[in-house]
DNA sequence: ACGAGGTCCTGCGAGC
DNA sequence: TGCTCGCAGGACCTCG
């Protein structure tokens, strides 16, 4: 389930091998995660650009070509963008493979989703200006204040994990960063957005800011499939605090942490000893 | 305008 | 052992 920290470190891992090549070709596998492009016209439009940029926007990897549009992939949950590793020791191309991207290093950039539920975009400069135009600001961009968290929050009935993993009001936050962000900032997850005062939201916005720049430092977290660019686990599951953590004692007051599916039926974990 | 709930997709593990 | 079923959840969709 790739969030903002495992998409960042896919693009660091990625861009070297990636930015500046030319794409000899591009061949898609499973028509299935191309969105608002058939495959002839993906592989067509692809295929002998240079990449310009690779880069990331929320949890979304950009791929930016000489033409101008740009190649959009969103991993969600199974989705991995590797490096090379095209085949296995009998030479067979891996069955989840969706895309490949060979480039005139002989080098190949492969998109794998085991569920499919990934996508990814060919769009031209007009369209990606209201794509991201429609998601949130980065978290760790300077625009991203404690006050502009307070207003993103302001006026939500939903509840406050549901509004800061809303793609529109902040980009990147998924379900894992959602919850260790309200724990180390002792925030009850299923209080209304709009209840969140001032001072709450200067702890959740610190909250938010470092469990992502911690989790980049390490690498990703990975609960089940994520997979950094060069195919290996991140390094940041050791250190969660509340996620996949329900009976265990929370690290700061000894109180078991609880799971509920109470909130928009994703699975909320916090401690009701320290989380208000 | 906003929020609730359904849908997509497949591997995995629990339960019988 | 082999089967069914529920679950994982981000983004998009429809409906009220």
């Amino acid at each position: 389930m790739p969030e903002l920290p495992e998409v960042e470190t896919i693009a660091r891992d990625v861009r070297p091998h990636l930015a500046h090549a030319r794409i000899l070709k591009a061949r898609v596998f499973k028509p299935d995660i191309l969105r608002k492009v058939t495959k002839p016209a993906f592989e067509r439009g692809v295929s002998g650009r240079r990449v310009v940029a690779v880069g990331r926007r929320a949890k979304h990897i950009v791929i930016e070509l000489d033409d101008g549009r740009r190649v959009i992939i969103q991993p969600r949950m199974t989705g991995a963008l590797l490096v090379g590793g095209t085949e296995d020791a009998r030479g067979a191309r891996d069955p989840y493979d969706a895309l490949h991207l060979e480039l005139d290093s002989g080098t190949v950039i492969r998109y794998r989703d085991v569920r499919r539920l990934g996508a990814v975009f060919l769009l031209k400069p007009k369209q990606w200006a209201a794509y991201t135009a429609a998601i949130g600001p980065e978290p760790l961009e300077p625009g991203f204040t404690p006050q502009r968290l307070h207003e993103i929050l302001a006026g939500g009935a939903l509840a406050v994990k549901k509004a800061i993993m809303d793609q529109r009001r902040l980009a990147g936050v998924g379900n894992i960063y959602a919850n260790e962000a309200l724990w180390m900032a002792g925030i009850d997850p299923s209080r209304p957005a709009r209840g969140i005062a001032l001072d709450e939201a200067v702890r959740l916005h610190a909250a938010i800011v470092a469990v992502l720049a911690r989790s980049i430092d390490r690498r990703g977290t990975t609960v089940r499939d994520y997979r950094t660019g060069t195919g290996e686990p991140g390094g940041y599951q050791g250190r969660l605090a509340v996620y996949e953590r329900a009976g265990e004692p929370c690290l700061r007051c000894g109180r078991r942490i609880v799971m509920t599916h109470a909130i928009d039926a994703r699975s909320s974990y916090f401690c009701p000893g320290c989380q208000h």
